[in-house]
Order: C-alpha cells, then structure tokens, then sequence
DNA sequence: TTTAATATATGATAAAGATCATATATTAAA
DNA sequence: TTTAATATATGATCTTTATCATATATTAAA
C-alpha cells in the first residue's frame, strides 16, 4: 500500500486551509483550481482525488475554518469572563484581522456566500449564531445584557471588519474599528 | 442624424440602473455582459457602444448609484431631523432592503468590491464617508453626539444587511434586523 | 527488492464569457 | 423621400478555467 492514511490527511487538510485563506481573500471566482493547488505546493490533477468540485471544496473549507476556531472553546481557564472578552474584541477588531489574520468568514464571506451554493448560508448561519451564543455566555457572568444588545454588537464588529477591508485608506479604517471597539464595549456593560 | 442624444441617454442609464441591480444581487462575476443588456432589452453587442469594458461598466454603476441616491439630499422639509434619522433606520434595515429593494452598495457589494479595482474602493470610501457625515448632521441637532457613535451605528445597521443577506432564514434575518433598530436608535440619543 | 494500491502530474476537452468585426436597422435632417 | 450618421444585432475569436483521462511517482507491505 502507498502512502499512508495520514499522509493524505495532511494534504486534504493543508488544501482546506489554503483554500480558506484564497477564498476569504478573494472570493469563490477570484480563485482557481490551478492557483489554490499549487499554494499546497500540488497541481491540478490532483484537486479531484480529494474533492469533488471548486464548490464543495467552498463548503468544506467554511465547514473546517468553522469547526477550527469556535469561540467557545478558545477561553483558556484563568482569565475572566470579562477579561476574555475584552481581549477577543481587540482581535476580532485589529487592522491585522482586516488584513486577513486568521479570517473570520462572516466579515470576509458575507456577500461571496450570497450568490454560491444553500449549503454554504446554512453554515454561515450555523456559525453567526455560534459567534452570538458564544459572546452571549460571556457576557452574562457580569452583566445582564439582552439578546438585542448581543446581536447589534455581532453586527458593528461583523459589520465593521468587512467595511474596512473595502476602504481604501487605511487609516479611515483604524478609526472604523477603533471607534466599534469602544461602543461595543460599552453596550457589553463596559468591557 | 439618427436617433436623438436623449435617445442614447436614456441606455446609458437604462443600462447603469440595471446593472447595479445585477452587481449588487450577484457580484461582479456572477452578471454576464449577455444577461445585462437582455435585461435592457437590448444584446451584448451594444454594450461596447456605451461602456469600454465590463470593469468600467462596474465603477460607473456604482457611481451612478451613489449619485442617485444621496442620504444628504433626501430629506423632506415638513419633517424634524430626529422623524427623518428613525425613518432612515426603519427604511435600512427593513426585509425590503435586504430582499433587494433600493440596494445600499455599502452593505451589499462590501466583499465584492475588495476583489475589484482601486477606482471602485474610492468610490466605496466616498461612499461610506458620505453616509457617516449624513447620518452625523441630523443627529446633531437634537443630540450631542460623537464621531465614534455616528461610525459604530453604520458599522452596524451595514454589517445587519449584509448579514441578513446572507442567513438561511428570514426570521433570524428579522430578529437581527429589529435589535439592531433598536440598539441603533438608542445610540443615536432615543431615535 | 518487488509489487500493488493510490497519490500526483500532465495533457486534453469543453464550456463560458468578454470582446471584437461586421452587418443591419433606425431616424433626424436635407 | 432619401441619406448619412450611429445605435443595435449577429457571428466569430480568444482566453480562461473547471474537469476528465491517462501516465507517472511513491511507498507500505510482501
């Protein structure tokens, strides 16, 4: 037998991850095949031995980024609710984020996800609800916020990291974030 | 002479209208030249006589949508400015507006413009700009407000459309649409 | 060291779509 | 009514790209 179990794990996985990267950075037809192969140092020919299409290739690579940062589970154990959520508002609204470190797909892929396949809204969904949920338990530990406040919050950052990929200066765009980073951590009972 | 200048004008137009349409509901990529100007009524071999080439077709719609559709300029006289700013929120973030009825560009060509070129992101830029100082003139009149409150309340009623587009389902869109009027009015001094 | 299963590469195909070249249709003005 | 300028339509070209078919390379196990 060739090869091993592994070692085509390791591809598949080093092709979603790539392809998560490509995609976010420019969209389902800003990329090919070709390009996306030989980022994983491969070539097109062997796209087909690990996926099917370009489009299930989308889903899976939303799926696996999805499923490789919940929120959730990133709380290391000694820090504070708060704290944590302070730090994650930093991150989620630094210019490297807009400059595509460790993209999150719901700024980067809203309007791409639109005109693709179902299967991909119901992830996006699965994980907007997710991102809510996950900011919402932290939240509750110290201050008594509403649903209302959590998902207006979720949209000014979600809202605020793909408005500032799309201007053109950059500094307009540290305003932009800077500005949602002190709001959202007023409306989050002062974080 | 053939056909009046008017005549030619009217395309144009007919031809910008229905492309930022097409662009907002679909991206660039998903809007063929064939099926814009079938949506004119026309065939693609007379686009070339209007525009030099899909991309520029592209700035020039978005330009002329902007142009078209100035918050600055919309406001009736019979009307406080405080009536007028709610009024705005209701019409934004209706379902309407995220089903397609008088697109923001804003919230529905954010990712799409990021994988264009620099002309569109100025556009966008100037856009964007434009909206906050709107948005910033009303709500001083009746309240004190902030540079940072005017940016975070477009980061999100922008980021809720451009989400809404993009969930599986209307009523998580409806949900989110109506905490964020909520949120954003508050923010906006009792709006 | 050989081999067989499978990953990868290369070459081919086929479709889509932007753009161009050319033909036709339209109509204001003579 | 004729005509010339120009808008529009049709047919052709050329590029890009996803996908397939086939050849080659790799390596675990015999």
């Amino acid at each position: 037998m060739p090869y091993t179990q592994e070692h085509k794990e390791k591809t598949r996985n080093k092709i979603l991850q790539s392809a998560f990267q490509l995609f976010t950075a420019k969209g389902f037809d800003g990329v090919t095949v070709n390009e996306l192969m030989k980022n994983c140092g491969l070539t097109r020919g062997a796209f087909y031995a690990h996926f099917s299409s370009k489009s299930t290739l989308y889903n899976e690579s939303l799926k696996f980024a999805a499923s490789s940062s919940k929120l959730s589970e990133l709380k290391p154990n000694n820090i504070s609710d708060k704290t944590w959520l302070g730090q994650l508002l930093d991150v989620y609204l630094s210019i490297d984020h807009v400059n595509g470190i460790r993209p999150c797909p719901l700024a980067f892929l809203a309007t791409d996800i639109v005109t693709q396949n179902q299967e991909a809204k119901e992830t996006y969904t699965r994980v907007y609800k997710g991102m809510n949920n996950a900011i919402m338990s932290y939240t509750k530990t110290f201050f008594p916020c509403h649903q209302e406040e959590i998902l207006s919050v979720t949209a000014m950052i979600i809202g605020a990291v793909a408005i500032s990929r799309t201007l053109e200066d950059q500094e307009t765009a540290v305003n932009l974030l800077t500005s949602c980073r002190l709001e959202a951590g007023k409306i989050l009972g002062g974080v």
